[in-house]
RNA sequence: GGAGGUGUGGCCGAGCGGUCAAUGGCAGCAGACUGUAAAUCUGCCGGGAAUUCCCUACGGAGGUUCGAAUCCUCCCGCCUCCA
Protein backbone atom coordinates (compact mmCIF):
# COMPACT_ATOMS: atom_id res chain seq x y z
CA UNK A 1 0.00 0.00 0.00
CA UNK A 2 0.75 3.41 -1.11
CA UNK A 3 1.66 5.84 1.70
CA UNK A 4 -1.59 7.28 3.30
CA UNK A 5 0.18 10.39 4.80
CA UNK A 6 -0.45 12.58 2.10
CA UNK A 7 -3.97 11.08 2.25
CA UNK A 8 -4.79 11.71 5.80
CA UNK A 9 -2.72 15.52 5.77
CA UNK A 10 -5.93 16.46 3.22
CA UNK A 11 -8.44 18.54 5.05
CA UNK A 12 -10.98 15.82 6.77
CA UNK A 13 -14.38 16.77 4.21
CA UNK A 14 -15.68 14.91 1.33
CA UNK A 15 -15.39 11.43 2.41
CA UNK A 16 -18.79 10.77 1.05
CA UNK A 17 -18.13 12.69 -2.32
CA UNK A 18 -15.19 10.34 -2.38
CA UNK A 19 -17.36 7.29 -2.08
CA UNK A 20 -20.29 8.77 -4.26
CA UNK A 21 -18.50 9.19 -7.34
CA UNK A 22 -16.98 5.66 -7.24
CA UNK A 23 -20.21 3.60 -6.58
CA UNK A 24 -19.82 3.18 -3.39
CA UNK A 25 -23.07 4.26 -1.85
CA UNK A 26 -26.30 2.55 -1.83
CA UNK A 27 -28.00 4.30 0.88
CA UNK A 28 -27.10 6.13 3.75
CA UNK A 29 -28.54 7.76 6.86
CA UNK A 30 -30.33 10.67 7.40
CA UNK A 31 -27.23 13.59 7.49
CA UNK A 32 -24.53 11.27 7.19
CA UNK A 33 -22.71 13.83 4.94
CA UNK A 34 -22.55 16.56 7.77
CA UNK A 35 -21.45 13.71 10.01
CA UNK A 36 -18.60 12.86 7.98
CA UNK A 37 -17.68 16.62 7.03
CA UNK A 38 -17.82 17.45 11.20
CA UNK A 39 -14.91 15.76 12.18
CA UNK A 40 -13.10 12.50 12.53
CA UNK A 41 -15.18 10.03 12.60
CA UNK A 42 -14.60 6.72 13.90
CA UNK A 43 -16.41 3.63 11.70
CA UNK A 44 -16.36 0.18 11.72
CA UNK A 45 -17.85 -3.02 9.10
CA UNK A 46 -18.19 -6.71 10.47
CA UNK A 47 -16.35 -9.57 9.09
CA UNK A 48 -17.50 -13.13 10.15
CA UNK A 49 -15.47 -15.80 10.01
CA UNK A 50 -17.57 -17.94 7.75
CA UNK A 51 -14.23 -19.11 5.93
CA UNK A 52 -11.05 -19.18 7.31
CA UNK A 53 -10.07 -16.57 4.35
CA UNK A 54 -11.79 -13.31 3.22
CA UNK A 55 -12.64 -13.53 -0.92
CA UNK A 56 -12.56 -10.51 -3.12
CA UNK A 57 -16.18 -9.77 -2.59
CA UNK A 58 -15.17 -8.89 0.77
CA UNK A 59 -12.81 -6.01 -0.31
CA UNK A 60 -15.36 -3.30 -1.27
CA UNK A 61 -16.01 -3.08 2.99
CA UNK A 62 -12.43 -3.94 3.33
CA UNK A 63 -11.21 -1.10 1.54
CA UNK A 64 -14.35 1.06 2.71
CA UNK A 65 -12.29 1.00 5.95
CA UNK A 66 -9.17 1.93 4.51
CA UNK A 67 -10.62 4.90 2.25
CA UNK A 68 -12.19 6.04 5.60
CA UNK A 69 -8.53 5.95 7.06
CA UNK A 70 -6.85 7.73 4.50
CA UNK A 71 -9.84 10.45 4.54
CA UNK A 72 -8.32 10.92 8.15
CA UNK A 73 -11.41 9.20 9.68
CA UNK A 74 -10.64 5.98 12.61
CA UNK A 75 -11.65 2.23 11.02
CA UNK A 76 -12.43 -0.38 13.04
CA UNK A 77 -12.31 -3.73 11.44
CA UNK A 78 -14.64 -6.32 13.94
CA UNK A 79 -14.07 -9.99 13.51
CA UNK A 80 -16.70 -12.01 14.25
CA UNK A 81 -16.11 -14.23 17.14
CA UNK A 82 -19.28 -14.27 17.99
CA UNK A 83 -21.55 -13.40 15.85
CA UNK A 84 -20.06 -16.10 13.77
CA UNK A 85 -21.10 -18.59 15.91
CA UNK A 86 -24.75 -17.73 15.37
CA UNK A 87 -24.80 -16.95 11.20
CA UNK A 88 -26.24 -14.07 10.04
CA UNK A 89 -29.50 -15.09 7.81
CA UNK A 90 -29.11 -11.78 5.87
CA UNK A 91 -29.64 -13.18 2.15
CA UNK A 92 -29.49 -16.70 3.06
CA UNK A 93 -33.09 -18.47 1.71
CA UNK A 94 -31.93 -21.56 3.92
CA UNK A 95 -30.79 -21.83 7.97
CA UNK A 96 -27.58 -23.04 7.76
CA UNK A 97 -25.41 -25.13 10.23
CA UNK A 98 -23.92 -23.75 12.89
CA UNK A 99 -20.07 -23.66 12.24
CA UNK A 100 -17.75 -25.13 15.38
CA UNK A 101 -15.91 -23.62 17.99
CA UNK A 102 -13.00 -24.53 16.53
CA UNK A 103 -13.75 -23.91 13.07
CA UNK A 104 -14.49 -20.18 14.08
CA UNK A 105 -11.29 -20.03 16.08
CA UNK A 106 -9.62 -21.07 13.09
CA UNK A 107 -11.61 -18.88 10.37
CA UNK A 108 -10.84 -15.83 12.56
CA UNK A 109 -7.16 -16.65 12.83
CA UNK A 110 -7.17 -16.85 8.74
CA UNK A 111 -9.00 -13.51 8.43
CA UNK A 112 -7.56 -11.50 11.50
CA UNK A 113 -4.03 -11.16 10.10
CA UNK A 114 -5.72 -10.46 5.87
CA UNK A 115 -7.77 -7.39 7.92
CA UNK A 116 -4.41 -6.04 9.43
CA UNK A 117 -3.03 -5.63 6.20
CA UNK A 118 -4.88 -2.87 4.62
CA UNK A 119 -5.46 -0.47 7.35
CA UNK A 120 -2.31 1.53 9.56
CA UNK A 121 -2.70 0.70 13.14
CA UNK A 122 0.22 2.83 14.00
CA UNK A 123 -1.09 6.37 12.93
CA UNK A 124 -0.87 8.69 15.47
CA UNK A 125 -3.94 10.61 14.24
CA UNK A 126 -6.37 7.89 12.79
CA UNK A 127 -5.17 4.55 14.34
CA UNK A 128 -7.22 1.72 12.75
CA UNK A 129 -8.65 -0.56 15.28
CA UNK A 130 -9.08 -4.76 15.22
CA UNK A 131 -11.38 -5.95 17.55
CA UNK A 132 -13.65 -9.52 18.25
CA UNK A 133 -17.13 -9.22 19.07
CA UNK A 134 -16.23 -12.24 20.40
CA UNK A 135 -14.96 -10.57 23.67
CA UNK A 136 -18.41 -9.26 24.74
CA UNK A 137 -20.95 -12.09 23.09
CA UNK A 138 -19.64 -14.73 24.32
CA UNK A 139 -19.51 -13.79 27.88
CA UNK A 140 -22.37 -11.78 28.59
CA UNK A 141 -25.22 -13.23 30.68
CA UNK A 142 -28.45 -14.36 28.69
CA UNK A 143 -30.42 -12.74 31.37
CA UNK A 144 -28.46 -9.59 31.18
CA UNK A 145 -28.88 -9.11 27.85
CA UNK A 146 -32.61 -9.81 27.69
CA UNK A 147 -32.80 -7.18 30.27
CA UNK A 148 -30.57 -4.27 29.03
CA UNK A 149 -30.42 -4.82 25.24
CA UNK A 150 -33.74 -7.04 24.12
CA UNK A 151 -35.97 -4.74 26.21
CA UNK A 152 -35.05 -2.50 23.22
CA UNK A 153 -36.14 -4.45 20.56
CA UNK A 154 -39.85 -4.58 19.22
CA UNK A 155 -40.86 -7.87 17.89
CA UNK A 156 -42.73 -5.96 15.74
CA UNK A 157 -39.90 -4.12 13.85
CA UNK A 158 -37.81 -7.76 14.15
CA UNK A 159 -40.38 -9.51 12.00
CA UNK A 160 -40.69 -6.33 9.43
CA UNK A 161 -36.88 -7.38 8.53
CA UNK A 162 -36.35 -8.10 5.09
CA UNK A 163 -33.55 -11.13 5.92
CA UNK A 164 -36.76 -12.32 8.04
CA UNK A 165 -39.71 -11.63 6.55
CA UNK A 166 -38.51 -13.65 3.57
CA UNK A 167 -37.90 -16.25 5.93
CA UNK A 168 -40.73 -16.46 7.23
CA UNK A 169 -42.82 -17.03 4.16
CA UNK A 170 -40.36 -19.70 2.65
CA UNK A 171 -38.63 -22.48 4.59
CA UNK A 172 -38.82 -20.65 8.58
CA UNK A 173 -36.10 -19.41 10.45
CA UNK A 174 -34.35 -20.53 13.89
CA UNK A 175 -34.52 -18.35 17.30
CA UNK A 176 -30.93 -18.60 16.84
CA UNK A 177 -30.65 -17.17 13.15
CA UNK A 178 -33.51 -14.67 14.28
CA UNK A 179 -31.62 -13.41 16.86
CA UNK A 180 -28.77 -12.30 15.09
CA UNK A 181 -30.02 -8.52 14.66
CA UNK A 182 -29.82 -7.94 18.49
CA UNK A 183 -26.55 -9.16 18.41
CA UNK A 184 -25.19 -6.91 15.38
CA UNK A 185 -27.30 -4.06 17.04
CA UNK A 186 -25.06 -5.35 20.71
CA UNK A 187 -21.64 -4.96 18.04
CA UNK A 188 -22.71 -1.41 17.29
CA UNK A 189 -23.60 0.15 20.66
CA UNK A 190 -20.72 -1.69 22.72
CA UNK A 191 -18.26 0.44 20.07
CA UNK A 192 -20.12 3.23 20.11
CA UNK A 193 -19.69 3.35 23.83
CA UNK A 194 -16.00 2.39 24.14
CA UNK A 195 -14.91 3.66 21.06
CA UNK A 196 -16.87 6.54 20.61
CA UNK A 197 -17.82 4.51 17.18
CA UNK A 198 -20.84 6.27 15.01
CA UNK A 199 -20.74 5.15 11.53
CA UNK A 200 -21.53 1.26 10.16
CA UNK A 201 -20.51 0.59 7.05
CA UNK A 202 -21.76 -2.57 4.80
CA UNK A 203 -22.97 -4.58 1.89
CA UNK A 204 -26.67 -3.23 1.17
CA UNK A 205 -27.88 -6.54 2.66
CA UNK A 206 -26.66 -5.34 5.61
CA UNK A 207 -29.11 -2.28 6.33
CA UNK A 208 -31.42 -3.85 8.43
CA UNK A 209 -28.77 -5.22 10.46
CA UNK A 210 -27.25 -1.56 11.14
CA UNK A 211 -30.35 0.25 11.36
CA UNK A 212 -31.53 -1.95 14.09
CA UNK A 213 -28.20 -0.71 15.65
CA UNK A 214 -28.63 2.73 15.04
CA UNK A 215 -32.03 2.51 17.10
CA UNK A 216 -30.24 0.79 19.80
CA UNK A 217 -27.94 3.05 20.56
CA UNK A 218 -30.68 6.17 20.35
CA UNK A 219 -32.66 4.34 22.42
CA UNK A 220 -29.99 3.26 25.07
CA UNK A 221 -28.01 6.54 24.95
CA UNK A 222 -29.90 9.05 22.98
CA UNK A 223 -27.64 9.53 20.36
CA UNK A 224 -27.24 9.52 16.55
CA UNK A 225 -25.07 7.58 14.76
CA UNK A 226 -24.82 6.36 10.96
CA UNK A 227 -24.98 3.92 8.10
CA UNK A 228 -23.42 3.88 4.76
CA UNK A 229 -24.15 0.83 2.72
CA UNK A 230 -22.78 -0.54 -0.49
CA UNK A 231 -24.17 -2.13 -3.63
CA UNK A 232 -23.04 -5.35 -4.20
CA UNK A 233 -20.78 -6.02 -6.72
CA UNK A 234 -22.23 -6.88 -10.09
CA UNK A 235 -20.94 -8.56 -14.00
CA UNK A 236 -22.25 -7.10 -16.78
CA UNK A 237 -22.71 -10.62 -17.89
CA UNK A 238 -24.86 -10.94 -15.02
CA UNK A 239 -23.01 -13.70 -13.59
CA UNK A 240 -21.90 -13.61 -9.84
CA UNK A 241 -18.62 -11.36 -9.04
CA UNK A 242 -15.91 -13.09 -7.86
CA UNK A 243 -16.80 -16.82 -8.95
CA UNK A 244 -14.63 -18.42 -11.54
CA UNK A 245 -14.98 -22.24 -12.34
CA UNK A 246 -12.37 -22.69 -9.82
CA UNK A 247 -14.78 -20.91 -7.23
CA UNK A 248 -14.43 -18.32 -5.24
CA UNK A 249 -11.71 -15.92 -5.60
CA UNK A 250 -9.58 -15.90 -2.05
CA UNK A 251 -7.26 -13.48 -0.46
CA UNK A 252 -5.51 -15.78 0.86
CA UNK A 253 -2.68 -16.95 -1.10
CA UNK A 254 -2.78 -20.74 -0.35
CA UNK A 255 -6.27 -20.88 -1.65
CA UNK A 256 -6.10 -18.71 -4.92
CA UNK A 257 -2.59 -17.66 -6.16
CA UNK A 258 -1.50 -14.52 -6.25
CA UNK A 259 -1.16 -16.01 -10.53
CA UNK A 260 -4.67 -16.86 -10.58
CA UNK A 261 -5.74 -13.53 -8.34
CA UNK A 262 -4.05 -11.27 -11.01
CA UNK A 263 -5.25 -13.38 -13.87
CA UNK A 264 -9.23 -13.03 -12.69
CA UNK A 265 -8.75 -9.16 -12.09
CA UNK A 266 -6.88 -9.17 -16.01
CA UNK A 267 -9.55 -11.27 -17.33
CA UNK A 268 -12.45 -8.22 -16.24
CA UNK A 269 -14.39 -7.32 -19.04
CA UNK A 270 -14.45 -3.89 -21.00
CA UNK A 271 -17.91 -2.91 -19.14
CA UNK A 272 -16.41 -3.62 -16.08
CA UNK A 273 -13.15 -2.71 -15.95
CA UNK A 274 -13.63 0.97 -15.41
CA UNK A 275 -16.18 0.64 -12.79
CA UNK A 276 -13.91 -1.80 -10.91
CA UNK A 277 -10.91 0.16 -10.62
CA UNK A 278 -13.14 2.53 -8.78
CA UNK A 279 -14.38 0.64 -6.77
CA UNK A 280 -11.05 -1.88 -6.14
CA UNK A 281 -8.38 0.49 -6.31
CA UNK A 282 -7.32 3.84 -4.76
CA UNK A 283 -6.50 5.27 -8.06
CA UNK A 284 -7.63 9.02 -8.58
CA UNK A 285 -10.47 10.10 -10.99
CA UNK A 286 -7.60 11.53 -13.41
CA UNK A 287 -5.57 8.31 -13.67
CA UNK A 288 -8.73 6.31 -13.90
CA UNK A 289 -10.41 8.53 -16.81
CA UNK A 290 -6.93 8.69 -18.63
CA UNK A 291 -7.34 4.45 -18.48
CA UNK A 292 -10.80 4.94 -19.56
CA UNK A 293 -9.95 6.62 -23.11
CA UNK A 294 -6.92 4.02 -23.09
CA UNK A 295 -9.72 1.44 -23.43
CA UNK A 296 -11.74 3.41 -25.83
CA UNK A 297 -9.07 3.88 -28.36
CA UNK A 298 -7.23 0.67 -27.76
CA UNK A 299 -9.26 -1.95 -25.91
CA UNK A 300 -7.07 -4.52 -27.49
CA UNK A 301 -3.98 -3.77 -25.04
CA UNK A 302 -5.77 -3.64 -21.85
CA UNK A 303 -4.44 -1.26 -20.15
CA UNK A 304 -7.78 -0.82 -17.91
CA UNK A 305 -7.72 -4.47 -16.95
CA UNK A 306 -3.97 -4.54 -16.68
CA UNK A 307 -4.04 -1.20 -14.23
CA UNK A 308 -6.57 -3.07 -11.91
CA UNK A 309 -4.90 -6.32 -11.65
CA UNK A 310 -1.77 -4.93 -10.82
CA UNK A 311 -3.29 -2.86 -8.07
CA UNK A 312 -5.43 -5.18 -6.53
CA UNK A 313 -2.74 -7.94 -6.95
CA UNK A 314 -0.14 -5.47 -5.08
CA UNK A 315 -2.70 -4.15 -2.30
CA UNK A 316 -3.21 -8.07 -1.52
CA UNK A 317 -0.27 -9.87 -2.22
CA UNK A 318 2.23 -7.24 -2.77
CA UNK A 319 4.28 -5.96 -5.74
CA UNK A 320 6.77 -8.93 -5.70
CA UNK A 321 3.72 -11.39 -6.47
CA UNK A 322 2.68 -9.02 -8.88
CA UNK A 323 6.07 -9.34 -10.97
CA UNK A 324 5.88 -12.76 -10.27
CA UNK A 325 2.16 -13.12 -11.82
CA UNK A 326 3.28 -10.61 -15.04
CA UNK A 327 6.17 -12.74 -15.84
CA UNK A 328 4.04 -16.13 -15.75
CA UNK A 329 1.21 -14.50 -17.46
CA UNK A 330 3.54 -13.37 -20.05
CA UNK A 331 4.97 -16.99 -20.73
CA UNK A 332 1.73 -18.48 -20.34
CA UNK A 333 0.20 -16.26 -23.10
CA UNK A 334 2.17 -16.59 -25.87
CA UNK A 335 6.01 -16.69 -24.55
CA UNK A 336 8.30 -19.04 -25.88
CA UNK A 337 8.80 -21.84 -23.54
CA UNK A 338 12.18 -23.22 -25.30
CA UNK A 339 14.26 -20.04 -23.96
CA UNK A 340 13.68 -21.06 -20.24
CA UNK A 341 15.72 -23.57 -18.08
CA UNK A 342 13.66 -26.05 -15.69
CA UNK A 343 13.82 -24.04 -13.23
CA UNK A 344 12.32 -21.42 -14.64
CA UNK A 345 9.57 -23.57 -15.54
CA UNK A 346 8.65 -25.20 -12.12
CA UNK A 347 8.88 -21.69 -10.84
CA UNK A 348 6.42 -20.13 -13.15
CA UNK A 349 4.18 -23.31 -13.36
CA UNK A 350 4.24 -23.54 -9.87
CA UNK A 351 0.62 -24.08 -8.92
CA UNK A 352 -0.28 -25.78 -12.08
CA UNK A 353 -1.21 -29.73 -11.61
CA UNK A 354 1.76 -31.87 -12.57
CA UNK A 355 2.64 -35.83 -12.00
CA UNK A 356 5.94 -37.24 -12.40
CA UNK A 357 7.53 -39.92 -15.07
CA UNK A 358 9.90 -42.33 -14.38
CA UNK A 359 12.61 -42.71 -16.63
CA UNK A 360 11.61 -46.20 -17.73
CA UNK A 361 8.39 -45.58 -19.33
CA UNK A 362 10.13 -43.42 -21.77
CA UNK A 363 11.59 -45.78 -24.30
CA UNK A 364 13.46 -45.14 -27.27
CA UNK A 365 10.63 -44.71 -29.34
CA UNK A 366 8.82 -42.60 -26.66
CA UNK A 367 5.98 -42.43 -25.13
CA UNK A 368 2.37 -41.82 -26.86
CA UNK A 369 1.01 -38.27 -26.42
CA UNK A 370 -2.61 -39.42 -26.55
CA UNK A 371 -2.15 -41.45 -23.66
CA UNK A 372 -0.20 -38.77 -21.84
CA UNK A 373 -3.02 -36.04 -22.45
CA UNK A 374 -5.45 -38.73 -20.54
CA UNK A 375 -3.01 -39.82 -17.71
CA UNK A 376 -2.47 -35.51 -17.12
CA UNK A 377 -5.75 -35.43 -16.72
CA UNK A 378 -5.99 -32.61 -19.00
CA UNK A 379 -8.97 -34.52 -20.95
CA UNK A 380 -11.15 -37.42 -19.38
CA UNK A 381 -10.96 -40.18 -22.17
CA UNK A 382 -8.14 -40.98 -24.57
CA UNK A 383 -10.73 -40.77 -27.18
CA UNK A 384 -11.45 -36.91 -26.18
CA UNK A 385 -7.48 -36.91 -26.02
CA UNK A 386 -7.50 -37.80 -29.54
CA UNK A 387 -9.97 -35.17 -30.44
CA UNK A 388 -8.10 -32.73 -28.86
CA UNK A 389 -5.32 -33.28 -31.12
CA UNK A 390 -7.43 -34.14 -34.41
CA UNK A 391 -8.21 -30.40 -33.73
CA UNK A 392 -5.55 -28.35 -32.83
CA UNK A 393 -5.71 -27.94 -29.47
CA UNK A 394 -2.64 -29.64 -27.73
CA UNK A 395 0.58 -28.20 -27.39
CA UNK A 396 3.91 -29.71 -25.76
CA UNK A 397 6.01 -26.81 -24.89
CA UNK A 398 3.84 -24.43 -26.04
CA UNK A 399 4.17 -26.19 -29.53
CA UNK A 400 0.76 -27.25 -31.06
CA UNK A 401 1.39 -30.82 -32.04
CA UNK A 402 -1.55 -32.29 -34.49
CA UNK A 403 -0.52 -35.71 -34.71
CA UNK A 404 -2.46 -38.11 -33.21
CA UNK A 405 0.33 -40.66 -33.31
CA UNK A 406 3.08 -37.96 -31.94
CA UNK A 407 5.21 -39.74 -28.76
CA UNK A 408 7.13 -37.31 -26.68
CA UNK A 409 10.96 -38.07 -26.31
CA UNK A 410 13.63 -37.58 -24.08
CA UNK A 411 14.70 -34.73 -25.84
CA UNK A 412 11.33 -32.78 -25.14
CA UNK A 413 12.25 -32.76 -21.59
CA UNK A 414 13.62 -28.99 -20.73
CA UNK A 415 16.94 -29.32 -19.59
CA UNK A 416 15.76 -33.26 -19.69
CA UNK A 417 13.44 -32.82 -16.79
CA UNK A 418 10.19 -31.24 -17.43
CA UNK A 419 7.65 -31.37 -19.64
CA UNK A 420 4.87 -28.74 -20.31
CA UNK A 421 1.78 -30.09 -21.64
CA UNK A 422 -1.24 -27.18 -22.66
CA UNK A 423 -4.84 -28.07 -23.73
CA UNK A 424 -6.26 -24.91 -25.77
CA UNK A 425 -5.46 -21.42 -24.45
CA UNK A 426 -5.29 -21.31 -20.90
CA UNK A 427 -4.77 -25.07 -19.19
CA UNK A 428 -1.16 -26.47 -18.22
CA UNK A 429 0.00 -29.68 -16.72
CA UNK A 430 3.70 -30.37 -15.90
CA UNK A 431 5.37 -33.59 -16.64
CA UNK A 432 8.57 -34.39 -14.52
CA UNK A 433 10.65 -36.65 -15.12
CA UNK A 434 11.95 -38.83 -11.81
CA UNK A 435 15.67 -38.62 -11.87
C1' G B 1 -57.68 -46.27 -1.58
C1' G B 2 -59.35 -45.39 -7.10
C1' A B 3 -58.26 -43.33 -12.20
C1' G B 4 -54.86 -41.35 -15.49
C1' G B 5 -50.16 -39.53 -16.78
C1' U B 6 -44.90 -39.56 -16.57
C1' G B 7 -39.55 -41.12 -15.73
C1' U B 8 -34.42 -40.57 -22.08
C1' G B 9 -27.18 -38.67 -21.95
C1' G B 10 -24.69 -32.48 -17.06
C1' C B 11 -29.81 -29.89 -17.89
C1' C B 12 -34.26 -29.20 -21.09
C1' G B 13 -36.50 -32.24 -24.54
C1' A B 14 -37.81 -35.52 -29.19
C1' G B 15 -38.05 -40.63 -30.43
C1' C B 16 -42.77 -45.14 -29.17
C1' G B 17 -40.28 -52.64 -32.49
C1' G B 18 -35.12 -52.75 -36.51
C1' U B 19 -31.72 -47.69 -40.61
C1' C B 20 -30.78 -45.51 -32.22
C1' A B 21 -24.84 -44.17 -29.04
C1' A B 22 -30.36 -42.13 -29.63
C1' U B 23 -33.16 -35.45 -33.55
C1' G B 24 -32.97 -30.60 -31.43
C1' G B 25 -31.75 -26.72 -27.71
C1' C B 26 -28.68 -25.20 -23.47
C1' A B 27 -24.21 -26.05 -20.98
C1' G B 28 -19.09 -27.86 -21.89
C1' C B 29 -14.40 -28.58 -24.99
C1' A B 30 -11.29 -27.28 -29.21
C1' G B 31 -10.35 -24.31 -33.56
C1' A B 32 -10.86 -19.65 -36.67
C1' C B 33 -11.31 -14.30 -36.04
C1' U B 34 -9.47 -11.28 -32.04
C1' G B 35 -7.40 -8.49 -27.23
C1' U B 36 -6.22 -14.25 -22.21
C1' A B 37 -12.89 -9.65 -23.87
C1' A B 38 -17.80 -9.88 -26.13
C1' A B 39 -20.18 -11.47 -30.48
C1' U B 40 -19.89 -14.69 -34.63
C1' C B 41 -18.52 -18.99 -37.43
C1' U B 42 -16.60 -24.30 -37.70
C1' G B 43 -15.78 -28.96 -35.45
C1' C B 44 -16.34 -32.12 -31.21
C1' C B 45 -19.26 -33.63 -27.22
C1' G B 46 -20.49 -42.31 -23.28
C1' G B 47 -15.91 -45.65 -22.99
C1' G B 48 -12.20 -48.65 -25.48
C1' A B 49 -9.75 -50.26 -29.96
C1' A B 50 -9.15 -48.46 -34.31
C1' U B 51 -11.20 -46.71 -41.05
C1' U B 52 -17.20 -49.23 -41.13
C1' C B 53 -15.27 -53.42 -34.39
C1' C B 54 -16.40 -54.25 -29.16
C1' C B 55 -18.53 -52.65 -24.41
C1' U B 56 -21.90 -49.65 -21.46
C1' A B 57 -26.43 -46.70 -21.65
C1' C B 58 -33.03 -44.33 -22.43
C1' G B 59 -35.91 -45.13 -13.60
C1' G B 60 -35.08 -50.75 -11.49
C1' A B 61 -35.90 -56.12 -12.15
C1' G B 62 -37.81 -59.73 -15.21
C1' G B 63 -40.27 -61.23 -19.91
C1' U B 64 -42.07 -61.33 -25.33
C1' U B 65 -39.19 -61.14 -30.00
C1' C B 66 -34.39 -63.08 -34.81
C1' G B 67 -34.24 -57.91 -32.82
C1' A B 68 -36.72 -53.25 -27.46
C1' A B 69 -35.47 -46.63 -25.39
C1' U B 70 -39.86 -48.30 -28.03
C1' C B 71 -44.45 -54.08 -26.42
C1' C B 72 -45.85 -56.99 -21.60
C1' U B 73 -45.42 -57.91 -16.02
C1' C B 74 -43.87 -56.40 -11.31
C1' C B 75 -41.34 -52.72 -8.44
C1' C B 76 -39.59 -47.63 -7.40
C1' G B 77 -39.92 -42.12 -8.05
C1' C B 78 -42.64 -37.83 -9.68
C1' C B 79 -47.27 -35.31 -11.43
C1' U B 80 -52.69 -34.61 -12.02
C1' C B 81 -57.71 -35.73 -10.94
C1' C B 82 -61.42 -38.44 -7.82
C1' A B 83 -62.53 -40.34 -2.74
Amino acid sequence: MSSPTAARRRRIVSALEEFQWRGLVFDTSEGLEQHLNSGQVTAYCGFDPTAASLHVGNLVPLLALARLQRLGHCPIALVGGGTGMIGDPSGKSQERNLLTAEKVAENIAGIRQQLAAFLDFDSKSAPAQLVDNGEWLNTIRLVDFLREIGKHFSLGAMLAKDSVKSRLDGPGISFTEFTYQMLQSYDFLILNQRYQCTLQVGGSDQWGNITAGIDLIRRVGGTKSHALVMPLVTTAAGTKFGKTEAGAVWLDAERTSPYRFYQFWLNTADQDVIRYLRTFTFLDADRIEALAQELAVAPQKRAAQRALAHEVTALVHGETAVARAQQSSEVLFGGSIEALTADDVLEIFDEVPSHRLTPEVLSDEGLPLIGLLADAGLVPSRGAARRLVREGGAYVNNQRVADEKASVRREDFLDGRVLVLRKGQKSYHLVTLEV
